[in-house]
RNA sequence: GUCCCCAUCGUCUAGCCCGGCCUAGGACACCUCCCUUUCACGGAGGAGACAGGGGUUCGAAUCCCCUUGGGGACGCCA
């Protein structure tokens, strides 16, 4: 059997971290299915039908979203608000079929049965008032809302995968509204709707959806159709063990994407978040299409944690091309230093990014840690460098110069023995030598191997800027 | 409040379904040391958990019950 699998967002906000998970789990095991299956189909739904709350920008920004950590959907993205009448006809089918009826209470009237069933301790709000009434005592002037006969007794069950078998007493639920006072459907009916007509086998969504699948099933029912698998995925809570929601401090993936994380590193995280395989860790995305099942979902909520997400995009850094990360770079550095860049940036960032991409863990790092290549002379320094350029440090450096210049090839290793020689004759550890032309090169104490410095930089500006450093540049 | 779900190091988790191989493993973070031109990377160690209580059993992190704690859902939102 062909898997297919959806991810439904509705497009109130950004696409925030719980639901990136959603749908990278959906799109595994679509794609997981696709290679070892009988197929698999990721599909796109937008859930638009709120009409007052859902905006294009909002919908823009799902699919850039989606599109930067790489999850693409089959086909074209379909929306929900489109089919609406698609949804009506299939309520009005169950009105035919006496499965449904008309009621015409009030919004206070509801309000106050809200209010008794909670006094008295009941989950079922609607007391079914219209359930059995004779329609001919409708109040005139006013439009009815299609509400469901539910069952009331027995109970309803899912096998959910993720959940194992959740059962729950008909009598805990009410009649649902599917057609609206107005006549747009509610969005229990349309996501049963549209589920089925999408041939959907899996739904995959967050925990908080669980009660809302015994309604679901109690439609499938209904209509005569069979139930999609249910696999209820736990949520991702914040640092405070509270659903993690966008009214709630949820970042949008662009966010993580602004501060510096690659795609690949997030994927790997979220994958790992509420899922795993054994004692994996780094896990590439092929390898997890090739290992993402549903069997090993966890079933309890987890915590949501930047640093571990940190260490992962560390990782990911070091293993990134070279090019890439040299572009990434100039796109941050172009921006907060316009006019300001040597026109030698890109080529000295190309150069020097290997020794610069394992010290960095964000992008945002690595391009504060770039800087000092891309900058025009002077090179701006930072008080501790200005501390190893005092009147000891600045009088090595005068020794010093000299001695680099004198180096026929401007390489790495023959720049370090220069320097090491240089230390010798003085009694000086390498340390004590590299620390001042470490400040004069980069501005900074802290950087990569200064000889690997002088070599990206070459004999030219190296060598002038330690002459800005003995100027007090 | 009612219903549903969950419960292993600070965090993410392995182990649990099919009890013994668990003096509970890994990862992140933390501490110590090594490497070392700084900082990282890398390497070697360390500290750190089966929520509590009852059962069942020769034996329970693993099975059952209760308690406690946490979460989610209770809309003419999605």
């Amino acid at each position: 059997m062909t898997v297919v699998t959806r991810f439904a967002p509705s497009p109130t906000g950004y696409l925030h971290i719980g639901g990136a998970r959603t749908a990278l789990y959906n799109w595994l095991f679509a794609k997981h299915h696709q290679r070892h299956g009988a197929g698999g189909k990721f599909y796109l739904r937008i859930e638009d039908t709120d009409r007052a709350r859902s905006t294009q920008a909002a919908v823009d920004a799902i699919y850039a979203g989606l599109e930067w950590l790489g999850l693409d959907w089959d086909g074209d993205p379909i929306s929900q608000f489109e089919r609406a009448d698609t949804h009506r006809a299939a309520a009005e089918r169950l009105l035919a079929e006496g499965k449904a009826y008309k009621c015409y209470c009030s919004p206070e009237e509801l309000t106050a049965m809200r209010e008794a069933a909670r006094k008295e301790g009941r989950q079922r709000m609607y007391d079914g008032t219209w359930r059995d009434r004779d329609p001919s005592e409708a109040p005139a002037g006013v439009d009815p809302v299609i509400r469901m006969k539910a069952p009331l007794e027995g109970e309803t069950v899912i096998d959910d995968l993720v959940q194992g078998r959740v059962t729950v007493a008909n009598a805990q639920l009410d009649d649902m509204v599917l057609l609206r006072a107005d006549g747009t459907p509610t969005y229990m009916l349309a996501v049963v709707v549209d589920d089925h007509d999408m041939g959907i086998t899996h739904v995959i969504r967050g925990d908080d959806h669980l009660t809302n699948a015994f309604r679901q099933t109690q439609l499938y029912l209904a209509l005569g159709w069979d139930t999609p698998t249910f696999a209820h995925i736990p949520l991702i809570h914040g640092p405070d063990g509270a659903k993690l929601s966008k009214r709630h401090g949820a970042l949008g993936v662009e966010a993580y994407r602004d501060d510096g994380f690659l795609p690949e590193a997030l994927r790997n995280y979220l994958l790992r978040l509420g899922w795993s395989h054994g004692d994996d860790e780094i896990i590439s995305t092929d390898q997890a299409i090739e290992w993402f099942g549903l069997e090993n979902v966890g079933k309890s909520a987890a915590r949501f944690d930047v640093t571990k997400l940190t260490s992962l995009n560390g990782h990911y850094i070091r293993e990134a091309d070279n090019a890439r990360l040299t572009d990434l770079v100039m796109e941050r550095l172009q921006a907060a230093y316009p006019g300001r860049l040597a026109k030698e940036a890109q080529d000295r960032l190309f150069k020097g990014m290997t020794g610069l991409k394992e010290r960095a863990k964000t992008i945002s790092e690595l391009s504060e840690n770039a800087i000092f290549y891309a900058l025009q002379r002077p090179i701006p320094k930072t008080e501790k460098a200005q501390q190893q350029l005092g009147a000891d440090g600045a009088a090595l450096l005068r020794d010093l110069r000299p001695v680099l210049d004198a180096t026929e090839t401007w390489r790495d290793e023959a720049l370090m023995a220069a320097a090491k020689g240089f230390g010798e004759a003085g009694g000086l550890k390498l340390g004590a030598v590299a620390q001042p032309v470490r400040a004069a090169l980069t501005g900074s104490t802290v950087s990569p191997s200064v000889f690997e410095i002088m070599d990206v930089l070459g004999r030219e500006e190296t060598l002038g800027r330690l002459d800005d450093a003995l100027a007090g540049l």
